[in-house]
This record gives C-alpha cells, structure tokens and sequence, in this order.
DNA sequence: TGTACATCAGTGAACGCGCGTTCACTGATGTAC
DNA sequence: TGTACATCAGTGAACGCGCGTTCACTGATGTAC
C-alpha cells in the first residue's frame, strides 16, 4: 500500500472518530453541538478540528445526513423483510424499525425531527435522503393496490390537495391514486408522532407500556390506510 | 388607590413586559431564551431582571405554562362552539384551533412540543396543562359515545395497554371504554403530527396547500376515530 | 538509495463575542409614628 | 402633616465560564528527482 493512501485512511478514520464523538455530544447537548468539546473529547486543541471539517455547520450536515442514510436503511432493510404482500407484516416492520432506530440514537432523532436549530438551515442535499421513509412505506400501499389486496380510496379530495399529492405521485408512485399517497402520508405522520411523544416523554407518566401501546396504536393506523387483517 | 398596589401594578405589568420579549427572542433563538438579550432590550441592566425572576429556568417555566395555557384554553373555547353533538364539527373546531395558536405561536409551540430543551426539565406543575388539549378531544368521543353516535370499538387492546389506558380511564373518563381512549389518543397524535411537519417545514417542497392538506387528514382521521359523517 | 522540497496534521495564542449569576451600591417610593 | 425608617427597583462591575474561527507556527510524513 502507497504511503499516500495510508494517509488518506487515517484521515477517514478521523473524521469518522469526530462524528462518533460528536453524535455522543448530541445526546447530552442537543443540537447545541459544541466543536471545541468535541475537540476536547478527542484530546486535540479545538482548531484542529477545521483540518476536517470547515465549520460547525459542516459537521452538523454530516450527522443529519448519515442519520437519515442510516434511518432510511433501516425501515428499507425492514420492509424487504416480509413477503411482499404480507402488507401488515411489513407496515408493522418498517414502523418498529423506525422506532427501533431512534430510541436507540435519540439525540440524532431529535437532530432530525425535532424543532430545527436556530441559526442553522438544513441543506438541499438533506432533502431527498429525508424523504425515503415515509416513500418506503408509502411503497407498501402502492404493492397492496396493485396486487389488488388494497381497494382504491373512495375518499375525493379538495383540487388543491388533488393537485399536491398529484404532483409527487408523478414523481415517485406514477398512477397511484393520490387519495391513496395520502392515507400513506397520514401514517407517516402518525408514525412520526407516536415517536416523538415517545421521545420527547410525553407518555412518561401516562402509559408506562410503550412497546405494547406503540404496536396497539400502529395497528389501528394500519386499519385506517385500509390494510386487509 | 393605596400607594402600595400602585407598586404592585407596576411590578406585574413589568413582569408581563419580561415575558412578552422573551417570547419574541423565543422566535429568533428557540429555547436559547438569554436572559441578557431580554434585559437589553427592555433597556435594563441584566442583573435587574432578577428582581422578577429567580433563574433563566423559572422565567422559561412561567412561559411554558401561559403556553400550555393559552393553545389549551383555545382548543376548549373551539370544542364548544359547535353544537355538543356535532361531533366531526368539534373535531374539527378543535384541530383548527390547536393548528392557528401553532402558526401564530410558532417559537411557542416548539417549545412546548420541539426536542426537550437540553438541561432543562419541566417541572410537575407543567403535566395538568399539558393534559388538556388531548383530554378535550377524547371529550368529544365521549360525548358521541354517551349520545349513542359512536359505536363501542370492537378492537381488543392488549393487556398491558389496557391497564395503562384504564388508570387514565379511571382519573379522567370513568366508565369510557379504554378502546375509544386509544382512538382520541391516535388523533391527538396525529393532530401533533401534522402541526409539527408544517411548523418545521416537513412540507416545505411537497404540500404548499398546507390548510387544505391539513383539513383533509384531519378529516381521514376523524373517520379512524369513527366520528359519524 | 539519498536528498530537497511540498504537503499535511496538529499546536497554541489570540480575537471578539456570548452567557447566568452575585453583590454592594444608589435613589426613589411607600409606611409608621 | 412631617419626619425617620424600611422596602424595593435598578445599576454597574465583576466572576468564571463558554463559544466559533483565524493565523502563524512546528514537525512529521510523503513525493520527485
């Protein structure tokens, strides 16, 4: 091995040391991700730290991005796991790795769904990594309708609603009724609550049973995106 | 009037200034609330705002339960509107509610319902405010169900879920069934689902119809609850 | 193979800023006799 | 009604800490001849 490419390995292995340290940060910090207590973690002086990364903001690209490849890996390895018409099998999988994901990294949860940092803008190429999750589930509802275990939507939407949805149906599901991208969205949103409330301790004192509660209240949303028992 | 309750007078409206600027700086610098920047601009020293309020956390606190206070107070004055029985029309009234308090009081908002404030934990006072909003909703349900116009769910809840869901049966709803408490929960959550996606610009690029969508899925979610068309 | 040069990681000091909180103080306002 | 005293709001300086970022630098590692 050339000596450069030794180099250019410790280097990687840096920069993979200072995320690690600085997603421990995160859990006890929050968002208020400090880079000379990262520095400090790390036994360097804090302007070492601009050898690998440009600035704060940079570093916290790099986490947000990582936390999504790594969440959307998640429910997308989750889903693939069931058979591909077992639609409750996979709906209740991709939620529970989902949930799975962010009480085991509840600061990155937080760094991604929770209020966004002052001062801090989340860039482009945030955008499409954020979207898979709710596309992989919404993806469940598409394979149900087409295989002819999911009845279409009765439910008519307002025009401008129509025309939103119709919009990204065109992008990612073509021919997929956006009455239908819409049930997949409310599950979604669903699934991020149920999280958050989770998270944030909002179910601390009232329901002690979460795991039990979070599958009971998946399972109703399921009914209401019209999955068959 | 007594010399003394003139000072009194003044001594509130001064503390009623402190939290109406330190709302504002909630706005530009999320739970961060500096005690000196509030001081700066009331044109004060730092050190006088100690005068009205022991600590950074207290003042955090105080503004926390007007919060809790005010988004409560507007889903209650919402839920009763409409006439007792129109239950989809109270739901309805009450989701709006709780949406136009969060996008007049966006920093508000996100303070009470954002990622946890890092070192700050809530005090127990703060639990009975936070309980109203949900307790409302369910209060429709139970309303509909004592007129006769929801059906008693037929979903068994697991064990677990079941006692836990009874306690809070037993504290706020005697005699409800624990099903239809698991059904309000689902909406509170997925009513917080959709505020906090708007609010922290989940929709940014995909739903610029943001009222229209929004009526929508409360509407689907409704149907889950089974509120009657 | 050995040497001159270029690249790079990490240092340490500094800039300029922020923060919460304490403390002794002044001066005005209110109270009791 | 007037005066002595107590209460209170607000000041200004200070303590001790934090932060992101820049910059000239040293010394080791890698490259080219």
């Amino acid at each position: 091995m050339p000596a450069s490419s030794i180099r250019a390995r410790v280097r990687a292995e840096m920069i993979d040391e200072i995320k690690a340290v600085a997603r421990r940060h995160l859990a006890t910090d929050g968002a208020n991700l400090s880079l000379r207590a990262v520095a400090r973690d790390m036994g360097m002086v804090s302007s070492a730290i601009y050898r690998y990364f440009p600035s704060r903001d940079e570093l916290l690209t790099a986490l947000i991005l990582e936390a999504y490849q790594a969440l959307g890996d998640a429910v997308a390895a989750a889903v693939a796991g069931p058979d591909r018409l077992d639609l409750r099998g996979r709906w209740h999988a991709a939620c529970r790795a989902a949930r799975d994901w962010a009480l085991a990294h509840p600061a990155e949860y937080a760094l991604l769904y929770g209020s966004p940092v002052p001062g801090y803008a989340a860039p482009d190429e945030t955008v499409e990594p954020a979207q898979r999750p709710p596309l992989t589930l919404v993806g469940i509802l598409r394979d149900g309708l087409a295989a002819g275990r999911i009845d279409p939507p009765a439910e008519v939407l307002p025009e401008p609603v129509r025309a939103d949805l119709g919009e990204l149906v065109a992008a990612f599901f073509p021919g997929l009724p956006e009455a239908l991208l819409a049930r997949g969205m409310a599950g979604w949103t669903q699934l991020f609550g149920l999280i958050s409330f989770d998270l944030f301790g909002r179910l601390n004192r009232a329901v002690p049973h979460r795991d039990a509660y979070f599958e009971h209240q998946i399972g109703l949303m399921a009914d209401l995106m019209g999955l068959p028992a």
